[in-house]
DNA sequence: GTTAGCACTCGAATAATGTGAGTGCTAAAT
DNA sequence: ATTTAGCACTCACATTATTCGAGTGCTAAC
């Protein structure tokens, strides 16, 4: 168990370390306010941390840097919660004042938010469309042979495919179609319009339309091609004003890594309601080793949708970013929340 | 005016270095097979090269280095025509094989090829929607006071605004009003829309229906708030690769610089139907002077729609850059072509 | 006009040297 | 028994020398 005094001195140490990104030495934290030993004492004490694992040094003689171990210690029992400065706040207030009625838009603008107000790069992931409801179906067709399909949802998101029908059909038969499909579909959670459209509505278009037939292969395929999930970055390149990354190697890694949206996917998706911390090596993935990975989710309804997550080095500054992404998921789960509210009324 | 033997040499020299980024030597030079005289030989017409301005050293007992000026010369007299090798071809031909419908994919995989085959940056500014006119618009409600509008152009090209509505509108009256808009609207152009709503409709949908008044206005200000100009960029991390991008604060302007869509959109917009190559310095923009930038356009039908840019270092190569993009843009035209085509056929 | 030869230049790599922040340990002070 | 002052020691980092070689320019011979 840790004495007081080494608590006190693990908390000195790491937040100086984060602010400054330099080594700690044992006379730097001496004259700190609120240590009020000699450097004599300091150097004891951090030799002792280090022999427990908290605090690494770079060389022989140089000053004290958190360990994997500290920082893991620092976020789960030292660190003091941090205020967001009024004028952040705002800032924030002002990024969500116009009305928002977009998905895609309050995504974009709470990964910008983060980024902007964090210096670091913030991913969120899309939802998994599990809560969403289908609102209207329409099939437009381009050309005797195209057509593009629209999905809206309660959300207001939108989505379409194109594709090809290889028989000609008649306007006539496309608008008996859409309308039975609406008929039976609307209000039919996202993920479970698949299943529908196999197993009731097949059989009921045939009844009533005479070449749907093939065309009601082709939108099924269109409709359920399976979709890459949507990943939105913000500040990809504040991560290079980080003096951690002076290495064009570990650039490199690191954003192609990024670009690897599915892998990233896999990665950052977690469903608990908390929020998550991973420093460093507890990220499997190797291009991330140097790097603290923080998310948090966000939720419609009852059901939790997508997740948040802010990458920055090891280094981070973990109060803040967590006061941040507390707030931030709170937020977009509010106006999300608010939507659905509305639909459901409305209906 | 320079010799044969110069334009040899120099053309030599410039293949030499877009090559392996070092500077040429004359000894370097006198040993390849294209070339039968001695180093020294090679080293007066090297001297007489640097100060007609098209070499530079780096330093005083340096091999040579193309300048800028001997760039321009290299591609508008000296380049050789590039024949992309097969398994190159191939790759395109497979780029392009699925169907593409929809105009973005098309743009979103151009821009991945050209990245790949090149290992330079690029860049595809969106189309204008000059000549893309209205194939259909619906207007969807998501609540009382919510709605969101879709656009479908007869390019496969969906675009969805949402919007508010404060007073509450009859589905009835909704319908009537899509339906009145869609009758006057189809097959106008995309660019005209904004214009013929003012004058043409607006008094007619008054008449027709008695709350559309206020809706009307609304609808028009989501439709026509201006869009930013949609890039695709492609391959944004191979710059990284290019030897001469060993500096971090280059990298970082230079992204800086990627991540100011507008500028990049004036920047890269052209109008001319050739390729334009542009060279170090003869880019206006700071963060791109040591960049060499090579435009090109694809249009549907007669009118030009966007361009198509790569950016790499100075040290390009220029050639087979020029003929890919040649190439694409070729391949690009001719697609959206075949769907304009279709459409006025089947109209 | 072309080429061989040679002295010279200068970047880049390597080694030598100094500097200073920071440590660990010992012994004195509390 | 802690705490602290003091001191020798370590090691990264910066600075300066040293060497090395690719490449040049120039001169003189071919």
């Amino acid at each position: 168990m840790l004495t007081d005094r080494q608590l006190l001195i693990l908390q000195v140490i790491i937040d100086d370390f984060i602010q400054s990104a330099q080594p700690v030495g044992s006379r730097a934290i001496s004259k700190k306010d609120e240590v009020s030993f000699s450097s004599a004492t300091i150097r004891n004490e951090m030799a002792d941390l280090e022999e427990l694992g908290f605090l690494e040094k770079t060389h022989s003689s140089s000053g004290r840097v958190p360990s994997e171990k500290g920082y893991r210690f620092y976020v789960d029992h030292l660190m003091s919660p941090f205020d967001l400065p009024k004028n952040e706040k705002s800032f924030i207030q002002q990024a969500f004042a116009n009305q928002l009625l977009e998905f895609e838009k309050v995504v974009q603008q709470s990964a910008r938010v983060l980024s902007d107000l964090t210096n670091y790069t913030s991913i969120i992931l899309g939802p998994e469309v599990y809560e969403t409801k289908l609102k209207q179906l329409q099939i437009i067709s381009l050309s005797d042979h195209t057509a593009v399909a629209i999905l809206v949802t309660n959300t207001g998101h939108v989505e379409h495919r194109s594709f090809t029908i290889p028989v000609r059909i008649e306007p006539h038969d496309l608008e008996k179609m859409v309308n039975i499909l609406n008929e039976r579909l609307q209000g039919v959670p996202i993920i479970h319009l698949n299943r529908k459209l196999r197993t009731e509505i097949a059989s009921l278009l045939r009844k009533h339309t005479d070449e749907s037939d093939k065309a009601y292969e082709y939108l099924q395929a269109a409709l359920f091609e399976e979709q890459p999930v949507k990943l939105y970055v913000g500040g990809k390149t504040n991560i290079l004003m980080q003096p951690e990354f002076k290495d064009i190697d570990k650039i490199r890694s690191l954003y192609s890594m990024i670009e690897e949206e599915n892998e990233i996917a896999h990665l950052l998706r977690h469903d608990s309601q908390d929020i998550k911390v991973s420093i460093g090596q507890e990220n499997e993935i190797e291009a991330m080793q140097d790097l603290s990975i923080i998310t948090a989710s966000y939720s419609l309804g009852d059901e939790q949708m997508g997740t948040i997550a802010l990458l920055g080095p090891t280094r981070m500054e973990y109060s803040k970013v967590i006061s941040l992404l507390n707030l931030l998921s709170n937020r977009m789960t509010k106006t999300f929340h608010s939507w659905y509210q509305d639909d459901s009324d409305g209906e």
